[in-house]
DNA sequence: GCGGACTGCTTACCT
DNA sequence: ACAGGTAAGCAGTCCGCG
């Protein structure tokens, strides 16, 4: 017997002589492979009588094509049930294939759980280790016989990232007819692979053919002992399309250690890519996933954009994917192609450096592989966590709901409370939110689906929720434990982190950073699982307790406000915009104070800013006129105190308004909010009209983007960027229908529907539709404020309406 | 036949 | 395919209107 010591990467599991064995990828000086055989799959079964249920889930077995599968033994088991104790049986078999084969045999004696956790998932799970932890194993030879956690591990990955370029005269290449041409790496060194001569590129080594360079690629991957690597859609495109190239030259794709080539899992909407051996990142996944998280804010997730994004630089080379071919046939210009595939490796592994360090965190936190994280949604990941504990806690985990259940989408649960503002401009706000507030009233009332008292049978010690549901006060839930612990180690790194503000470069910065990132993704997104109608711990009860006490508390601090002698301008969910009026910041401070100390525990109002100026505008359609002068909510603009402007929901933030509207608006904004000036946000108005309406504006400050979710012809309204694409159509010309469209609006027709034409097929332009539907609408919200018309903006100097036809 | 009021569909935003 | 709250545009429909 051996003890080793390493840091565990990576869990599956492989079948030798028809039983599992989990395989684990370690680093310690090298990275090697460990087995455990010692791991069964079982699940638990819910039965009225012990007894009974034992006798006939032992006699269980069933054939399934040839394939016999059989309940191997059935223990007893003692675990929390939905809140209360009570003993299970609990199913061993042979194979974790076989769970899904024996399923509907054993439903007949009862209520069947936990088996849909993946094996070496279940293992990592019930052995209390997690990727990136540092473990001690004994074991013998290649045979792990005890395993534990030590430590946190430290480790350094063997990165590779990777990019192909492809032969595509028609545009799409077609993997059956159009060959890879070039294969671009970086990693410990980088370079490209091909096969044509690339005059004066040192970084290029020119080998005899397509076959030869994949060879070569999977040579190099061998060579250079890769442990991870690293694409940008490489699991949807790259990966699969190197493997149809390597099958018609026919060879295989031996880019795993084994020598073998790589599965395609499905994931939700994603597929993942799994290379046996190595730790192969899509990191287009991990783009996207930041993106819906709201972590990036990018309008579209290819390379350049996500790159620009996150490294914070614009990426160097770029050329039209169009262009590829051609560059490559020719030799004066291929050098360029050859520049701009090694910058796209380069690139996608500077990206990697940026944005694995969170994954790697998750990983660490959630307890499952990388392969698991990458991809997965926030839920998911929740999920995993909860999981997790949930069986540390001898908790029995939840079933995922089936379709019946989803039923639960139906009626939707009362949300967060939102305050009409009044338009206008104002002098010297506070913004005041809540930090956490969703996860602090989690935690603080206990909410969980199995901590709720039903009605009628409340116990003494509950917590009574404004929107009329108890919680137990003594039993704790397994989802207030977790974001517990998730916030407390959250509030801990963030303390270790201020030690290391002074050095951001240094490894421990940016672990900590990363780690802190991971934890704040994960509590941000428990109530919003508590409400996911496909959760495993769904509640419609804790949500909406959730919620209520939310609105509870910030009707609280804006009654407190006003009490104060505050003029309360603006609320959202959880923050606060107060109008200072004579008092200042020493004022906000001292009533901060004062409410903070009357709030729980894990609740704080904190001070988000002070600004000298802010506005916020009319929404469409209630006129000057009208005496109210309602305001538009989620709406605003405010000056901070270094003379940046903040800017939330206005036209100029969104897509799919025209850039000329948007630039428009921000320098009517930038004119009132910093100069004060009506005249001068009068003149750059007039300016831009007038430019308008002489043909001088660029067509791409005319394009409008829209997202189209589904197909063109499933669409029920025609919408212009519908007709747009429809029209782009009926000319033969083809169209990715779904994602970003641009549409310019031309002259021609009558309903804008029948002006929209997609951006590169635009002649000409309407210069009245961007007049009076984009640039007056966005600017009249700010202007209309200050007692301007819509005509006092139109007329120039030199022309009058009547002479505008 | 046309304009205004209204509804429904759709997208993108805010917290 | 984590939640709800909100603004807004355009298409399409209904209705009045000699």
């Amino acid at each position: 017997m051996k003890r080793i010591r390493a840091t565990l990467i990576d869990a599956d599991y492989v079948t030798k002589e028809g039983r599992p064995v989990v395989r684990l990828i370690m680093k310690g000086k090298t990275f090697f492979r460990m087995y455990d055989e010692s791991f069964e799959p079982y699940f638990y079964v819910e039965v009225e009588d012990l007894g009974r249920g034992k006798k006939e889930l032992a006699g269980v077995r069933v054939m399934d094509r040839g394939k016999e599968a059989v309940v191997k033994k059935v223990e007893e088991a003692e675990l929390w049930v939905r809140g209360k104790k009570k003993v299970l049986l609990k199913v061993i078999c042979k194979h974790p294939s076989h769970v899904p084969l024996l399923r509907s045999e054993v439903a007949k004696a009862g209520s069947i759980y936990e088996h849909d956790i993946p094996f070496a998932r279940r293992y990592l799970m019930d052995r209390k280790i997690s990727p990136f932890d540092e473990v001690e194993a004994e074991c013998e030879g290649r045979i792990i016989r005890k395993i534990k956690k030590v430590g946190e591990g430290t480790v350094q990955l063997r990165a590779l990232a990777f990019d192909i370029e492809t032969y595509n005269p028609r545009g799409e290449p077609d993997a059956s007819k159009d060959p890879v041409i070039m294969i671009s790496y970086a990693g410990e060194t980088s370079g490209v692979l091909t096969y044509k001569e690339v005059e004066g590129a040192e970084f290029v080594r020119r080998v005899a053919g397509e076959r030869e360079m994949i060879e070569e690629f999977c040579a190099l991957l061998r060579r250079e002992d890769v442990e991870l690597m690293l694409g940008y859609n490489s699991g949807v495109f790259d990966l699969p399309y190197l493997k149809e190239r390597a099958e018609r030259c026919g060879i295989k794709l031996a880019v795993g250690r084994d020598g073998g080539d790589f599965k395609v899992r499905r994931r939700g909407m994603n597929d993942v890519a799994k290379i046996t051996g190595r730790i192969h990142v899509d990191l287009y996944l991990v783009a996207r996933f930041l993106g819906i998280i709201g972590a990036i804010k990018t309008p579209q997730y290819t390379l350049k954009k996500t790159y620009a994004e996150i490294v914070g630089k614009e990426k160097e080379k770029a050329i039209s994917k169009a262009e590829v071919w051609r560059l490559w046939d020719d030799a004066e210009r291929r050098r360029e192609l050859a520049d701009y595939s090694l910058d796209d490796a380069v690139s996608t592994k500077e990206l990697g450096d940026k944005i694995l360090p969170m994954e790697i965190e998750l990983s660490r936190i959630c307890g499952a592989t990388l392969f698991d994280v990458v991809g997965a949604s926030a839920s998911q990941l929740v999920e995993l966590l909860l999981m997790r504990r949930s069986s540390e806690k001898k908790m029995l985990i939840p079933n995922r709901p089936d379709d019946e259940e989803a039923g639960r989408r139906k009626v939707p649960v009362k949300g967060a409370y939102v305050k009409m503002p009044k338009a206008g401009i104002y002098d010297n706000l506070a913004v005041l939110d809540f930090r956490g507030l969703y996860p602090s009233i989690i935690c603080s009332y206990n909410l969980d689906p199995f901590t709720l008292e039903k009605e009628g049978e409340e116990t003494e010690n509950i917590y009574l929720s404004p929107a009329g549901h108890a919680f137990s006060k003594e039993k704790k839930g397994i989802v207030p434990m977790v974001l517990e612990e998730i916030l407390d180690k959250r509030a801990r790194v963030k303390k270790e982190l201020r030690k290391w503000e002074k050095e951001p470069e240094s490894s421990q910065y940016r672990q900590l950073y990363a780690r802190s990132q991971a934890l704040k993704v994960l509590a941000n997104s428990y109530y919003g699982y508590l409400l996911y109608s496909r959760s495993r711990w769904y509640s419609r009860e804790a949500g909406e307790s959730t919620t209520a006490w939310g609105r509870h508390y910030i009707r609280e601090m804006e009654k407190k406000a006003e009490k104060a002698g505050f003029e309360v301008v603006y609320m959202d969910t959880d923050s606060l915009f107060l109008g200072l009026g004579s008092k200042g910041k020493k004022e906000v401070k001292a009533f901060l104070k004062e409410v903070n100390e009357s709030l729980p525990g894990k609740m704080e109002l904190e001070l988000e800013g002070f600004y000298p100026r802010g506005v916020f505008v009319m929404k469409k359609g209630s006129g000057r006129k009208d005496v109210t002068v309602t305001g538009a909510k989620k709406k605003y603009a405010l000056l901070d105190e270094n003379g940046r402007i903040k800017i939330r929901g206005f036209e100029l933030v969104r897509r799919d308004w025209s850039k000329i509207a948007k630039d428009t608006q921000m320098a009517v904004l930038e004119a009132i909010l910093k100069e004060g000036s009506k005249e001068k946000a009068k003149n750059i108005v007039k300016q831009r009209i007038e430019e308008l309406r002489n043909g001088k504006t660029k067509k791409e400050d005319l394009v409008i983007y829209t997202r189209l979710r589904k197909g063109v012809r499933k669409y029920e309204v025609i919408s212009p960027e519908v007709a747009a694409v429809k029209k782009a159509q009926a000319k033969g010309i083809k169209v990715e229908e779904r994602g970003l469209i641009g549409y310019v609006i031309t002259k021609r027709g009558k309903r804008v529907s029948d002006k929209a034409r997609l951006a590169e097929l635009a002649e000409d332009y309407d210069a009245n539709y961007y007049i009076d539907r984009q640039i007056l609408p966005a600017v009249m919200k700010i202007l209309g404020e200050l007692g301007y018309e819509e005509d006092d903006l139109k007329m120039s100097g030199k022309q009058s309406r009547l002479g505008d036809l």
